[in-house]
Order: C-alpha cells, then structure tokens, then sequence
DNA sequence: ACATTAAGTGATT
DNA sequence: AATCACTTAATGT
C-alpha cells in the first residue's frame, strides 16, 4: 500500500489533496521495533509524528523512577503534547514506547504553522486529536482517582485488547504493575481473583481477556 | 544440570 | 493495597 493510501486510510480527518501531497513529499518513514522509545522525558521535539501502524504507549514518570501508562496511540493518531511543546518549545513531558513494531512518518515541526493557516482538514485534526486525548487524560484521572486497584486492573486489560485488536496479551504481572504502577504481587492476586470470576485465563507470559 | 526469570502464597502492616 | 520473605514453576544456556 502507498503511504498516500494509508494516510487516507488510516486518518479519520479527510486531507485535502494538496495537505497529503505535502505529507508524502515531506515527511521521513521511520519503524520502531516493539520496545523502542519515538520520544522520552525531556527530549526537544522538533517532529510531528503521524503514526501510521502499530501501537505506542504514553508513560509519565516521576524523578524517582515510579511510572504510570496514561494511554494508548494507535493508527491515525499523533502525540497531541507534540504540538504543545512545538509551540512552546519545551521538552517532552512523557515517554512514547513502542508496544508493537510501529510504523511512522515524521514531518518537521518547521510545517506546522503554514499547514494551520493553510489548511482546515489539519486545523480540525489538531483540534480533534487534542479534544481525544484530553479526554483520555481525564479518563486515567479517573480511572486513578475513583477505581479500586481490581477495576484498573479490568480496565488497563480491556483497553490494551482494544487498541492491540488481539484478546490474547503477551505481558508479564510485573509489566503491568509497572504501568499500573503498583506492585506485582498484587496483580499477580488481582488476576488469580479475575481468572476465579471468569473474565480473563492466565498463561506464562500471556493473559486471554474473555471479557470484553 | 544449573541459573534466571515469572508467578504463587502466607503473614504482617 | 503494599511489603516481605519464601516457594514453585517455566525457560534459557
């Protein structure tokens, strides 16, 4: 497929012809194998990545190393807190990891501001990839602040099934209580009581989620 | 066969 | 829900 097919494909917001042209001409593929990070806490951001295939993972961290996964990116979607730091020239404030081979194209911030005056379909991406990921953020608040450890725990396999379009997940407890970040004992009692309830089978290395 | 890593368990806070 | 201390099971070399 030619990577003008998969951005009409894979982008929801219709491009208007010349905006696709100008991406095409532009912008650099790069892939990202499973567990390679596109941009860590602190980098300068100079790029705005579209992500074409795969699934990133979005991780904030504190100083002491303590970690939270705040959401999923998939096909189609952009690090909305990108556009934030082009604009104001920051650094990244969150770590993207690869949670599957990933395929990308990067185009230079250097773009940006003639494409929002130039174009309404990348105006209207912008604002739209911002409004889903702030609500994205206020659903990890949430989900954080007012759900038991076992509901997060639910939730945090539901989503990932979700975004990976696969019930069977290839991850160990101690993985998930870094993104939950928690201890591994207790997910490991969390999923035991899961399995017990019929909602998801346990593997070495692998967990069925049954309920979806 | 041995070392390493993943997962299970009881007790305590 | 976290932590500790320990066991058991699976896997790699």
């Amino acid at each position: 497929m030619s990577l003008e097919d998969k951005l009409k494909d894979f982008f929801a917001m219709q491009f208007e012809q010349e905006l696709l042209d100008e991406i095409v001409k532009i912008g650099e593929i790069k892939f990202y194998r499973e567990g390679e990070i596109l941009m860590d806490i602190g980098d300068n951001v100079d790029f705005i990545p579209f992500l074409l295939r795969g699934v990133f993972k979005v991780v904030r961290e504190d100083e002491n190393e303590n970690e939270i996964a705040i959401y999923f990116l998939e096909r189609g979607d952009t690090c909305a807190s990108t556009f934030v730091n082009f604009l104001h020239t920051a650094k990244s404030p969150v770590r993207a990891v690869a949670e599957t081979d990933c395929e990308v194209i990067m185009v230079s911030t250097h773009y940006f501001d003639k494409w929002m005056s130039e174009y309404k379909s990348f105006r209207d991406y912008v604002i739209e990839s911002y409004n889903i990921r702030l609500n994205e953020l206020l659903e990890a608040i949430d989900s954080m602040v007012f759900m038991k450890m076992n509901e997060r725990l639910l939730k945090y396999l539901q989503d990932k099934v979700q975004v990976l379009r696969n019930t069977t997940l290839k991850t160990t407890h101690q993985q998930i209580a870094f993104d939950l970040n928690t201890s591994r004992v207790v997910i490991s009692r969390l999923l035991k009581q899961l399995e017990n309830e019929g909602k998801i089978r346990i593997g070495r290395n692998k967990i069925e989620v049954l309920d979806i």
